[in-house]
DNA sequence: CCGCGGAACTGATCCAGATCAATTGGCCGC
DNA sequence: GCGGCCAATTGATCTGGATCAGTTCCGCGG
């Protein structure tokens, strides 16, 4: 791993990422102070979405790639009938449309889901500076590898858990994603509907709504329309892994 | 895209492609001739790996990536219990090891389930190469959004298919890569169990076996062990489409 | 040639979750 | 406050595919 030279103060650059979080996904690339100032100045075109809006659509040619800076995306997939999945959900510093890199258009449509302020990245600027900072470049790399590994873990997590795990590991999921933004990790708030969580975890509205219930019932968390107080963390974690069920599907070889 | 500056012979490319898949994968980076023999001649780290042999395990740390010069390969996670998921199959000409770029350790193990021969990348060797090649760069970033991109197939597969969708989906999928390596698309040669295949699709073997029953009796295919025989690519084809069947899961939003 | 072993196939039953059908609860405009 | 609207919840029933329990097929060693 390469290391910036220069010392970093990392405070006031957590400060700076909190305004565009292109800089946090940037931190581990080894780049000093000066290339981020540069960097930072490059990406200053924000823009504000209203819920409902769309940031970019399947098909759309690529030319950027963005970084939430505040609200929640959903990424869609559109097949060959007009039924949708939901790929997945982007909280603030999180960053969307490596999809496109490799067909140079958009594989998926980003919808906003509350007013959101998004940075844009012209990949035009992007490679201009990747040129210039050979860190970057790797890191744009280690980037897209990291969203390949969680779009593997979604399949897993459709392939081979029941219905309340995948509901258990989302809210886990989600909440470790928050931890990041704010300190109480036990007060989700939910900018998605119940139809989008269902149709990520590959299950149906009435299923999540029930799941809510029974884990109430259990006492694991407390469920109010878009918020979720979790109660016990500990056992929502043992709902994750496959805590006395039994397997679904075939082992393998 | 960018495009080589020089001609290339395109046909004695793909020659060397088929000695060292790697070329295949660059070539659309816009890599001139003299680059490209470079390229090659730094990744002559072949070997070759026996049925049930291991290219790399979950939790090995990254050194390389690998392409598959022949046979046939795995790409298993292990969760929490002592479960696993196969999350895909790589033919002559892929890339493996990618899912290693994020974290620099593996995060899913590949095994081998026919002699293979396999290009080893070490990925210092590639970083010098990148520093010298502008595109090959580029190249490597749409790699791996691709895999992504597959990934995401994957969950769309998973979400929102019925057992036979998916079936017919995963043998259309085989069937034009192989496409690729082979003139003939309608026989399919499956090195994978049923069992590897059941489990890549979510659902068990049983389910697998009626499936490719029920498709013979209806005149779609022909079965014989590890041997398929297409008989009717337009009828697989509508069986991939939702056709008329009812959907699953809900819509989004 | 026979007997063994593992993969593949088939049949009978069961159940998690889909589907169908209301009902409840908020929120907004009037 | 009242009525309309839509998201969320709840209940009753149905079903695709899982599970359980064999049986068949094929390769291989003796």
């Amino acid at each position: 791993m390469t290391q910036a030279s220069a010392p970093i103060d990392l405070s006031q650059l957590r400060r700076s990422c909190r305004a565009c979080g292109l800089l946090e996904l940037c931190l581990p690339a080894g780049i000093d102070q000066a290339e981020l100032e540069r960097l930072d100045s490059s990406v200053r075109d924000k823009r504000t979405l209203e819920s409902g809006g769309m940031l970019f659509r399947q098909g759309d040619p690529f030319h950027a790639l963005y970084v939430v800076r505040s609200g929640t995306l959903k990424t869609v997939v559109q097949d060959a009938d007009g039924a949708q999945q939901v790929l997945g959900f982007h909280l603030p510093g999180e960053i969307v449309g490596v999809d496109a890199l490799a067909h140079d258009a958009h594989q998926s449509s980003a919808e906003v889901l509350e007013r959101s302020s998004i940075c844009e990245l012209p990949y035009s600027r992007l490679e201009e500076l990747t040129a210039q900072i050979p860190g970057l470049q790797r890191q744009l790399l280690r980037i897209v590898s990291r969203e390949m590994v969680a779009e593997q873990s979604h399949v897993v997590t459709m392939g081979r858990q029941q219905a309340q795990e995948r509901l258990a590991i989302f809210l886990r999921s989600l909440s470790e994603r928050y931890g990041r933004l704010a300190r109480d990790t036990t007060h989700l708030i939910l900018p998605m509907s119940r139809y989008d969580i269902a149709n990520y975890l590959g299950v149906v509205v009435e299923t999540v709504s029930r799941l809510f219930t029974r884990m109430e019932d259990l006492g694991v968390l407390r469920v109010s329309r878009k918020v979720i107080h979790i109660l016990r963390p500990d056992l929502l974690g043992e709902m994750c892994g496959a805590g006395g069920a039994r397997e679904r599907a075939g082992r393998a070889s």
